[in-house]
DNA sequence: GCAAAGCATGTTAGCGCTGTCATTGAACTC
DNA sequence: GAGTTCAATGACAGCGCTAACATGCTTTGC
C-alpha cells in the first residue's frame, strides 16, 4: 500500500522573480510579520527596523500581494461600482466623483457596466461580491429581487445613486427626479409657457427620465395644462435623435411654445435643428434640457436646463460609505439637489 | 514556562453567514474539491454530482471567494486599466470598448485615473500589480522609468493605448497622432486653405495633442507654409475654452482662413463662437476638429474632423491580450487607423 | 526595588480556495 | 480473465499574507 510520500514541490515550477514577504524578511533579518507591519505602517515597529525593511523591499523590488493580504485579513479594499453605461456622459462624471473620493485612500473601485439591464446587473453584483468588496455602489433602485437579496445579505455598505427614494437598501445619494420634472414644469409655467411639447428618448431603460416626465405632467396638471404634443425616439438619447424628434414635434404640434427635453444631449439636437431650420429659439419655440452639461453654457444662447451634480453624487456616496465602513446605520438618504439654470433658450 | 496551548478559535468571531466551499461540500456530501470543480465546470465531474452540488450551493446562497481562488491558483482575472481622465470623453469610450471585449469572460477591469500625471500613474501601476492582474492596459507611452521597469518585470501582458510607436513595452494599439496631424494638414491644403490658425489647449499634459500639432506643422512646411497664428488655452480642453480661443485667434490673426483645433470639444466652442459673432463658417474661417464625436454630425453644418475609433482601440487591446494571456510574443503594434470626415465646416 | 505598563518583535495558525497526485471501480482490450 | 485505460472522486499541502496571542525587554510609578 502506498502512503502519500514526500511530494515534489512542483507548484509554480518556474515562475520567475517570486518575491514574497519571506524573501524580504530574510534579507532584512527580521520575521515576516515585522516586514508586514513595517510596510503597512501598522503596529509597533522601531523606526530603524522599518527603514531597514523598506530598504530591503526596495532592493529586491517587492510588490505585496494584496490577494493574499485580503484573504488573510478577511477584508479587501475594493469598492464595487456598477453603472448602466459609459455612453451617457453622466456616469463617467459620477465615476469621476467616486475616483476623487477614493483618491489617496487605499481603496480601489472596480467598475461593471449593465447596459441598463437588471439581469446583467445581477450577474455583476454576484461576481463583484466574490471579491469581498468593502462596499458596492450602483445606480438606481431598479434591481431584480435576487440582486436586492444578495446586497442585503452581504452585510457590506451599499449605495444606490442618482435617484432618492423612501426605501434604500442602505445609502441613497441623488435627488428626486420626479420633483425635478415637477420643478421644471413650475418654472416654465412661471415663465409664461402654456403649450408644452415633450421630446424624449427610449425610456424603457431610463427609468429616471420617465420619473421626470411624470413630475412634469403633474406640474402641468396643477395649472390645468397637459402635454400638448410629444415625440419620443425609440433609441437611446443622442444629439441626432434630439434633432430628428424636434423636427417631428414642430410638424405635429406647431402650436407648442416650449419643448422639454429628456436631457441635454437631446436638447442640443433640438437647438441644432432649429438653427438649421431657421426656427427662432426661444421666440418660436423654447427649449429646456436636463443635466446642465458644460457645453450648454458655451452655446450661442446658453441652454436653459436643470443642473444636477453628478460629480457630487459619486463623491458623496463614497464619503458616506467611508463614514462607517463596517456598519449600516439604518437607511441614509442624501439629497444632492439641483439647480434650475435659466439660460437663454426658455 | 508556558507553552502555546489551545487557542480560542476567535478569528472572525461573529461574521454571519460565512458560507464556504466546505459548507456546500458537507451539504452535497462530496469533497470540497469536487464542489470546486463542479462549480467551475472544470475537470471530471459526473453530471449528476454537478447538479447536486449546484443545488446545494444555491440552497445556502454560496458565493465563491475569488480572493481565495486567485491566491490558490496564482492567477487573477483582473485586468488593470489606467486612464488619464474621465473628463475627456475619449477615455470613457475606450473603457466602453474594454468592457465590451471582456463581457462574457470572467475578466474584470479595475480602473485607475492618473489625472495626466505620470507619478500618479506610477502609484497606480504599483497598486494594481499588487492584485496580480492578468494584464495591464494604460494610455500612452509616457511613463516614469520606474513604471516602465515594473511593467516590464511583471511578466504580464501590457497594452499601451491611443498612440502607436516603435517601441511598445508589449502591445500598442492606436494610431499615429503625428501622422494624423500631418494628414489633416495635407487634407486642408488640398482643399485650398493657405492661412492656418491653430487653436489648442494646455498640452503639457496632453502629449498626443502636441504630436498632432507637430505633424500639422510638418505638412504645412512641405508646402512652404507655416502656422500663421495660434491661440492656446492654458486650461484643459473644453467648449468654453474653444470659444474664447477662437475669439482671440480671429482678433490676432484676421487673415487666417482655417482654424485647426486640438479636438472636437474645442472646435465646437469655435463653431458656437462664430454662430454667436456672426462669422461665416467655413466662408470666413473654416473649422477642423479632431476625434469625430457623434455630436459633430448633428451640428447645423456637419463638423469637419478626423474620426478616431476609441471604442475599437479599447476593444482591440483586450482582444490582443486574450490572444495570448501568458506569453508576450514580442512587440505587437496595431494601427486602428482613422478617417478624415470632410464635413461642412472646412 | 518591584510590579505594572509599554514597546518591539516573534510564533502559530489559519483565511478559503485549487493544483497535484492518489485511489477506486467500471469499461474495454486481446 | 488479466492487463490497460479512463472517468469520477478524494487527500493533502500550500498560495502569501495577517490576526491573535506570546515573549522578552525597557520604562515608569510610587
Amino acid at each position: 500500500m502506498k502512503r502519500p510520500v514526500a511530494r515534489v514541490r512542483s507548484r509554480l515550477p518556474d515562475r520567475k522573480s517570486r518575491v514574497t514577504l519571506a524573501e524580504v524578511a530574510k534579507l532584512a533579518d527580521v520575521s515576516e510579520i515585522t516586514v508586514s507591519r513595517a510596510l503597512r505602517n501598522e503596529g509597533q515597529v522601531a523606526e530603524e527596523t522599518r527603514m531597514k525593511v523598506k530598504a530591503a523591499a526596495d532592493l529586491i523590488g517587492y510588490v505585496p500581494n494584496r490577494i493574499a493580504g485580503s484573504l488573510a485579513s478577511a477584508r479587501s479594499n475594493v469598492i464595487g461600482v456598477i453603472i448602466p453605461s459609459f455612453s451617457n456622459i453622466v456616469f463617467p462624471e459620477v465615476l469621476r466623483g467616486i475616483h476623487a473620493a477614493v483618491h489617496g485612500s487605499s481603496f480601489q473601485p472596480v467598475v461593471g457596466v449593465t447596459d441598463y439591464n437588471i439581469e446583467t446587473e445581477e450577474t455583476l453584483v454576484r461576481s463583484l461580491l466574490a471579491w469581498k468588496p468593502a462596499a458596492i455602489v450602483l445606480a438606481g433602485f431598479d434591481h431584480t429581487d435576487a440582486t436586492r437579496q444578495m446586497l442585503k445579505r452581504s452585510g457590506i455598505r451599499i449605495a444606490e445613486l442618482m435617484d432618492i427614494g423612501p426605501k434604500p437598501i442602505d445609502i441613497a445619494v441623488g435627488f428626486s427626479h420626479r420633483r425635478a420634472g415637477f420643478d421644471i414644469g413650475r418654472h416654465l409655467i412661471g415663465r409664461g409657457y402654456r403649450h408644452f411639447g415633450y421630446i424624449g428618448h427610449d425610456w424603457s431603460a431610463d427609468r429616471r427620465a420617465r420619473l421626470r416626465y411624470d413630475g412634469l405632467v403633474e406640474a402641468l396638471a396643477m395649472s390645468g395644462l397637459t402635454i400638448a404634443g410629444q415625440a419620443i425616439a425609440d433609441s437611446p438619447s443622442s444629439t441626432a435623435a434630439g434633432s430628428a424628434m424636434t423636427a417631428q414635434l414642430l410638424k405635429t404640434s406647431p402650436h407648442a411654445d416650449v419643448a422639454v427635453f429628456s436631457n441635454d444631449d437631446m436638447a442640443l439636437g433640438g437647438i441644432f435643428h432649429c438653427l438649421k431650420a431657421g426656427v427662432a429659439v426661444p421666440e418660436t419655440i423654447a427649449i429646456f434640457g436636463f443635466n446642465g452639461l458644460e457645453i450648454g453654457d458655451a452655446l450661442p444662447k446658453r441652454l436653459s436646463t436643470l443642473r444636477s451634480n453628478r460629480f457630487l453624487i459619486g463623491k458623496t456616496a463614497v464619503e458616506k460609505i467611508f463614514e462607517s465602513l463596517d456598519e449600516r446605520l439604518g437607511p441614509v438618504v442624501v439629497d444632492t439637489g439641483y439647480e434650475i439654470v435659466a439660460g437663454e433658450t426658455a
